[in-house]
DNA sequence: GAATGATATGAAACCCATTACAATAACTGA
DNA sequence: TCAGTTATTGTAATGGGTTTCATATCATTC
């Protein structure tokens, strides 16, 4: 069951491989009519598909872009998986998806493999421990995204949220509600993940900007399977805070679950909010106040700018992009 | 900056391409130990990264696999996704993820694409209505793995849930607690979905199999958007339903909504079961009471099915396996 | 009827690896 | 020392397309 090669169809068409070639890019302009459908009907007898690995040797494309999320698990990640998706599926090409599982081997791992393949371009929530590889991509001129989290020092184009303003948000509207005593949770900050320490350091900001000393003993960075070990530590304080900024839908989840299993009320004990929209938010028990990232935004912009790097455009847009987080005011606080 | 090619290492290293290639395969009894040396070192001292795109035209193997999901906002595809992403993973192969929007055309196309990019196999929830493709696959030897749904006549590997056992689990579970007016929504079955008809098969049958004799307007097969309306009209029906089973985690979010929306108490006004297990089912007021896919053991093996198509090994596995769903018992049944 | 130009087609190099096999070099034992 | 091995390396074909450019064909014009 050998598959059909365009010789195939040149044989049996009776002509050369290069005028079918020529029919395959639609350049008909280089044959007559009459040949021109002769080859449509081989094709068609035959079955005949190109081969794109073939063609993506020769070409030097193989549209086709690597997508390495830093953890799958995050409904942000699939979020923006599904937008690009989209996106490209819309300009002809195909994405490679993969999970670095938070595990800079892997990243590495994979970043290889994809150039390897000779993908086109990557969007990639860098872990932060492949500097070298990044710095190779990025002097090779290869066309390279980042989302969700930035390396200072490398000026590659980022897309991600405003986290600053994302914590700010959330304190801001504790504070509204005459709340002070704000504690933040947020997964573990090993590696310096951007998006956790600026959403730490947005926190302290919007503290002191309301005249709030802030109380270390209120900012945990922990595993998740560490939550419901550091709220109790909170909740043992002598003095306990009333609201609880989650760092993202997993710690949100998490702190929910504590508060069931302790019946904790929400708002009335301890007001709640979660950064990143979680699909429950409007019609938990109370309704959940979140801090929405624009996933759908972000991942469009991610991907124009890779198409622009991919188009080798004179744009060299190599800026930090922060993308406006939205309060969604709901009932937890 | 044109890329380092196996030519240049041969040149810079003064051995024929032919060697390199050797080494690149790890096959070094065919040079000696100091042609060995000096390859290696040339391949670290060019940072050479050989072509997959080349290796793989000849070989005819891409070490990658393309996943067609049918609706990627499925919580279930995503779990598949993870899961089957991490199965390659441990096998070295990439996965190209496609998102066929329950669209029979964007299905083709995928398809097609993924076969012109030489993919080494496809698992594809099939949309149903692309026979024709499916058969071409099928006698092409194409090695491929349906998920999720089955197509009847066709005899390929499926990997699905036990959906009739799913609906049987759920009727069981609110017969025991003395419920009988039983409703069931899911989305809508144009296409013959085949899990959504099983469900209802076997929510039908479980009715009969405890002599309650089943009323069609407690049936509702309708969009997402829609949902709404088909819960009024169900509440407004004389004898209103004391139970809902939700078909999937979509519909089961827009049901808990409507209920949250009109103040209807779950589980004493009606009782609830969904089919999927959600992130929030267990902190959930109530907890919800789910049917689980068990998404990954699922996964795993529609993986393992396709990796013994692709090394083509004896065990000609064309049968349709039905894995057991779960009942997760909680309070809102 | 030859020169001209436009149209149509094919030959061959190329993309970058792999691999069968030929060729050379080094080594063995008689 | 020389045939006979064995170890090492190179040549060339191959995979399935694309692309450049030469050539063939044909109609047009003078």
């Amino acid at each position: 069951m050998k598959p059909i090669t365009i010789t195939d169809v040149a044989n049996h068409a009776k002509v050369s491989k290069s005028t079918v070639s020529q029919y395959l890019n639609k350049r008909y302009e280089y044959m007559s009519e009459k040949t021109r459908r002769k080859i449509e009907a081989t094709i068609e007898e035959l079955n005949y598909q190109p081969n794109i690995l073939a063609r993506s040797l020769k070409q030097k494309s193989t549209y086709t872009i690597g997508v390495v999320v830093a953890n799958i698990l995050h409904t942000f990640s699939t979020q923006v998986i599904r937008a690009i998706e989209n996106y490209f599926y819309e300009h002809g090409f195909h994405i490679i998806v993969c999970n670095a599982d938070d595990n800079p081997e892997k990243e590495k791992n994979y970043i290889e493999m994809l150039r390897a393949k000779q993908v086109d371009g990557i969007i990639i929530f860098p872990t932060g421990d492949n500097l070298d590889l990044y710095k190779r991509m990025k002097s090779d001129q290869f066309p390279i995204v980042f989302m969700d989290r930035t390396i200072e020092e490398l000026n590659v184009a980022t897309v991600m949220l405003d986290n600053q303003l994302a914590a700010q948000l959330a304190v801001d509207r504790f504070v509204e509600k005459g709340i002070e005593n704000i504690a933040i949770i947020t997964t573990s900050i090993i590696r310096d993940i951007s998006p956790r320490i600026e959403r730490i350091q947005g926190y302290k900001a919007a503290l002191l900007s309301h005249g709030i000393a802030f109380n270390s003993e209120y900012i945990k960075t922990v595993n998740i399977d560490e939550i419901p070990a550091a709220l109790s530590e909170i909740f043992d304080l002598e003095k306990r805070p009333q609201a609880i900024l989650a760092g993202n839908d997993i710690v949100l989840n998490e702190v929910l679950r504590y508060m069931k299993k302790h019946r904790i009320t929400i708002p009335d004990d301890i007001a709640i909010i979660g950064i990143d929209d979680v699909p429950y938010a409007s019609f938990y028990t109370p309704t959940i106040t979140t801090i929405d990232q624009p996933a759908i935004e972000m991942s469009n912009l991610a991907a124009e700018l890779l198409m622009s790097q991919i188009n080798k455009e004179e744009t060299k847009d190599t800026s930090v992009h922060r993308l406006k987080p939205t309060l969604l005011m709901r009932d937890s606080c």
